[in-house]
DNA sequence: ATTGGAAATTAACAAATGATAATTGGGCTT
DNA sequence: AAGCCCAATTATCATTTGTTAATTTCCAAT
């Protein structure tokens, strides 16, 4: 099967593309297998490239005083990107990292951006693409405004089921935004009030 | 002098305009005035329009078992905006309250998407300017991940210089997400460290 | 199957935050 | 200018979370 086809997919819920045009979206892509453990972005690095998970499971987090905060877990069909790299050429003040053996599709932000010219429509899946992170992102803050750790926990496991099977509840704990001992201590609490 | 100016010059960050291309825009806008204590957008309601801040001051907060829970404050020259509301034309959950009398520009967000076909460019304005939302928001994510809320702070007061004359503590205690009594134990410890 | 090592849980204690209430301070109205 | 109301501070106490360490559980490698 062709892998290619589940970004096309992707793409193709924000707008239609002629086979002719997508050819040269292809002609941009790569596929990349990163190793369980390994980065897909680090620290210090400038990485424009955005990632389209085909199979595996990936996080991004801070390095903070030694300890490594989670940010956020993206599962398949998800995209992975560092926005310092993407959108303002910065490097990364995060890494992005695959906690299972990882294969993605990915496609050079800034050159796919120089692809509107030949391809249009291509600006409207973009604005598209751009409105998906906005809505994903700002969610991400209202959970942090009006949840509770307790609340994130509950939450993370609605909108992700199976997430708990695949990653490690340290880092779980970190993207809830409390220390493991902490969640230990919830989740205790949850199954004691079943 | 021409309030729209000052919008224009925000546009023009992003982007070039013809002047025939920016009347267009114009006859979209509006100038809408806002009192002191009155809200712009509220829960429940549908607003796809984005308000440029010609002067004043404004905050969105979420409503939380009766607690005003403040995400963000917006002075002059910036953009405020429910997300719901223009991206998913949904309901919004928050509110958005001007803290001081507030002028504002205001543009309906969908009919000047629709622009997009008249006037050349104009996708590549709007990219821009998403783009922009996306590193604010995600400047915020990092500020609750990596942050104390006494970092947090700090930062506000570095980032929003004279913030702290314009809107009350007890908003800025749930912008950095502790109690009104708990900033003003930070202001103490701070206060004495210096 | 055995074993080594890290992750998760549990317990005990320290530190920080929340909740409540009393006091002080500042701004607005009359 | 006086008085009132709400915001901000301070104090006290209760609750929660973090920290450290001991114990148990779970994987992975041999």
């Amino acid at each position: 099967m062709n892998n290619s086809l589940s970004i096309k997919n992707f793409f193709q819920n924000f707008g239609q593309l002629s086979n002719k045009d997508w050819q040269l979206i292809q002609s941009l892509e790569q596929i990349v297998d990163i190793d369980k453990g390994e980065y897909f972005v680090k620290e210090g690095q400038i990485k424009d490239e955005i990632g389209f998970i085909i199979n595996g499971c990936m996080r991004y987090f801070y390095l903070k005083d030694g300890e490594e905060i989670t940010g956020e877990f993206w599962q398949e069909n998800e995209i992975v990107a560092a926005y310092e790299g993407c959108i303002l050429q910065k490097p990364s003040s995060l890494y992005i990292e695959a906690i299972e053996p990882t294969k993605l599709i990915v496609l050079p932000y800034r050159k796919l951006r120089s692809l509107s010219d030949a391809i249009a429509g291509l600006d409207k899946i973009i604005i598209a693409l751009l409105e998906n992170f906005i809505v994903l992102s700002q969610e991400r803050v209202a959970s942090f405004i009006i949840e509770t750790p307790e609340e994130r926990y509950l939450r993370l496991r609605k909108e992700m089921p199976g997430i708990e099977d695949r990653v490690h509840q340290k880092y779980i704990a970190s993207f809830v935004a409390v220390t493991p001992v902490t969640l230990s201590r919830i989740r205790a609490r949850l199954a004691k009030r079943k």
